[in-house]
DNA sequence: TTGACGTATGCCGATATAGGCATACGATGG
DNA sequence: CCATCGTATGCCTATATCGGCATACGTCAA
């Protein structure tokens, strides 16, 4: 067996830089393919390629304007890459897995029996490295 | 120029769906290989490749106990893909607004008791696969 | 020690990739 | 019709991959 297609999901297709600053570009709004070869620098077969695998997954969308191709982002794929990600959010910061600690250590000191005071509404802390 | 190495960053990493599994199932507290091999019902050595590239990346840090191997989750690294999708969230909950303008309108001209027009709402969708 | 256990690694084969280069193709303007 | 522009595609090479299988390695129990 060998490695999964790139165009197989949004996971894959997104792994490669190149397709990431594609579509970070295609976020500015749409682009031909001429600009972007311009705005990547890169020649111009290297980018339709890239385009392909990300039209393939859905990530991107085409429209004609003469002979030119106009791209556009399309993001609904990405949302399956989100929302996996997304369920990691709060492990990754140090001074969380010490709130974590903390938290704990509250509970078991209030002992049995008691209930932490709704500790589901505070969901979005925004959790940064110092 | 080949793919990139799977081992390159977290974005490659991850892109591989058993990789994900075993992420999730650490996500849940430590695990030996063989605790992976059974919850992923996959060969051993499968299990300690991938193990492998997780390691390599950082995503997973391993504890030796006896003569087992324990691996826990190091979610680290996870954050430059959330960083970087996140940037995109607002794009598919605009098109949701979008949405939700249009089922509105839709709304207020049939009004009550009325029938909405035609809608020709249709866009692209150019899903194509040559 | 011997042997069983838990893991890691080596080798293989089939498959794709990313980019370089040349070229094909459709649209447009003389 | 012909030349040119804007893009897509084909061919090529070097490189990795993932999984299967066999096996090496370290640890623990008799």
């Amino acid at each position: 067996m060998a490695r999964a297609a790139t165009t197989t999901d949004a996971f894959n297709a997104v792994a490669e830089p190149r397709r990431r600053e594609i579509l970070d570009a295609l976020a500015g709004g749409e682009r031909s393919v001429t600009d972007l070869v311009e705005h990547l620098g890169v020649a111009q077969p290297v980018v339709s390629k890239h385009l392909r695998v990300l039209r393939e997954v859905g990530l991107v969308g085409v429209r004609d304007e003469g002979r030119a191709r106009i791209y556009r982002l399309e993001a609904g794929p990405l949302r399956a890459v989100y929302d996996w990600v997304k369920g990691y959010e709060r492990l990754w910061s140090e001074r969380f897995d010490l709130l974590d600690t903390v938290l704990e250590d509250l509970r078991a000191e209030r002992g049995p029996g008691q209930q932490p005071e709704s500790p589901e509404s505070s969901q979005e802390d925004d959790h940064d490295q110092p």
